[in-house]
DNA sequence: CGCTGCCCATGAAAGGTTTCACGTCCTGGC
DNA sequence: GCCAGGACGTGAAACCTTTCATGGGCAGCG
């Protein structure tokens, strides 16, 4: 490579003109194809551009029509895998419409969720994806006045991208309730999660229809589980779990194996999100599966539509989650 | 929420200097810190900036000063599970200096990262952390005229950021050969990359050295391995076999077993890279472990200082790898 | 008491783009 | 052969900030 020559400053629009031979106006409206320019014009205008390397300045670009071109997507944990599908999708859909993407993870603290929204609509961005972390909190506020469409959470005044929660729940459920399970414990997301609580509370309704619930206990989205939850996994009431995320289910039978005991001879659990470990997992994992790829494409597609039409009614999508059975649910005889 | 006011439009500059009877000089300088203002001057202003709601326009900031407080991460697939942790780290540090990042995702393909680091450069980036996804490529000379580390690979006349990857591969292959493996065969990873080429390079020597390299094959850095690589598989020829990556040692067990092997007893398998799922897999991978986050946080440091300083000679950082011993290679007697 | 110099504060330019309002020239209709 | 109007092109303002060059006033020194 050679060596960066220190001034290889692009050319300006200005300089674009004065080489074409035309006026500033004439040069933008060639470039961004508007105004009325004629066509011989336009195509030398583009050639001598061309030659030049022309780039547009897009901050001043920005400081002239308030957009950016970037939007932020902000997201909480980038280490469970469910998001890094979701930012995926994300990024290539905003670079299909020639936005690039901000990405935030806001390591699910509540300040650190702050902070990284107050740096993101500092920056400038058009619009935002948010996944929030809780419901409620101050980041609300913060992005009042940028558009934004919701994931995951029902929050009333945004655009919301959404799966049925609580079918998913009810699924996992009678999945369990079939296969002849009858005390079933429940590990849901956490509280402050009113995506969590409904995917628990549709199960918890089902397995008390036609079944036992021998204890419900929460955990966070992680690995790792809290005292609580061991703690009822110890007690060994139940022979079937319902989770509230794959990453939870994983969490679990780590923990129930370590006890001695063998997911599903001993115990069957389900899980929720059917992120990519869930089938490489021994055994794998039975679990919810939700259409993420299409829900960050739909996001996008929101957000792009709300940037356009600020005053439009919001609306919500909801997707349909289906159950995926694997490995790690015992069929009673 | 309240439903979003169509015009909460943000303060400007010249509306507080106005609103406290300042000049917008004195204005600028008191928000920045920079110039000369009097003490209660610089209170008064800042609390009645603070009243008003004033956020910079970045924009503007931006034209004058040519620094958009952005960088750019440039990273080939989210999807493998290496480069979140990565972009977690990446985002948190440069989040602690101030930088927003916008993230890209290149698909591993080279025109996708060439469009992707375009719409970068376009948005203003003030500096690029780059993991490139070929050695060579077009996208060098996009990149040119700003400041950029690259990660991973050794690219001639960039700050660089690597780990000692021939270490890594000597250590595989000394670990298998220190527990009786004489067979063994090498999954690397893709040509194109001089990373790859370096492990197996490394691992291959060892091989050679003390033991018989039975077959030697390449894979992309994915769980689904391409025919040559299940061909030398079902050879049986190998005791023990070195992959370039997790990830495809991952695809690596999934495929002998369902060949009817057990890993270890009939096949010992070694990662690279010490992904989270390696120690979740069953049997728990042994691998080679990078410190990713420290890796992260040197680039971005190293980013930094290049930004203020382009003329200093380019640096290049190597991290320690280490090998962790799990369960899925088998000691001989 | 006058002057030098410092501290504060200001006006104005500049940065690259978009876009409004206007002018010129040519075409076509009558 | 005239005039209306369209097509094409242009000058200049505006967006919001930083920063240079400048100026006024006051303290302290000689």
């Amino acid at each position: 490579m050679a060596k960066s020559e220190d001034l290889p400053r692009r050319a300006t629009l200005k300089e674009v003109a004065k080489a074409a031979g035309v006026s500033l106006a004439s040069a933008s409206y060639a470039i961004n194809g508007a105004g009325s320019v004629g066509e011989a014009t336009r195509e030398h205008i583009l050639k001598v551009a061309a030659e030049l390397g022309y780039r547009p300045n897009q901050s001043a670009k920005a400081m002239k029509t308030g957009k950016t071109g970037a939007i932020g997507l902000i997201l909480p944990d980038l280490t469970n895998p469910f998001f890094p599908s979701l930012a995926q999708v994300v990024i290539q859909a905003a670079r299909a419409h020639g936005y690039s993407v901000f990405l935030t993870d806001t390591e699910g603290s509540a300040e650190a969720e702050e902070r990284a929204v107050n740096l993101m609509i500092d920056h400038g961005v058009d619009g935002v994806i948010w996944f929030p972390i809780a419901d409620d909190g101050p980041v609300g506020k913060l992005i009042e006045g940028v558009p934004t469409v919701v994931l995951d959470r029902n929050l009333p005044g945004y655009d919301v991208i959404q799966a049925d929660y609580a079918d998913g729940g009810r699924l996992a459920a009678e999945h369990l309730l079939a296969a002849g399970h009858v005390n079933i414990g429940v590990i849901s997301g956490p509280h402050a999660a009113s995506s969590a609580r409904q995917r628990a509370e549709a199960a918890i309704s089902a397995v008390r229809e036609r079944g036992n619930l021998v204890w419900h206990v929460h955990n966070a989205y992680s690995l790792d589980l809290e005292p609580e939850v061991t703690k009822a996994l110890e007690s060994r009431t139940a022979t079937a779990v319902i989770t509230g995320a794959d990453l939870i289910a994983i969490g679990a039978m780590r923990h129930i194996r370590s006890m001695g005991l063998v997911v599903p001879d001993d115990v069957s659990v389900v899980g929720f999100d059917d992120i990519p470990w869930a089938q490489l997992h021994t055994p794998a994992l039975t679990t919810i599966d939700m259409p993420v790829e299409d829900m960050a494409a739909a996001a996008v597609e929101a957000l792009i539509r709300r940037m356009s039409a600020r005053g439009e009614p919001r609306r919500r999508v909801v997707f349909n989650v289906e159950l995926i059975s694997r490995d790690s649910v015992r069929f009673l005889a």
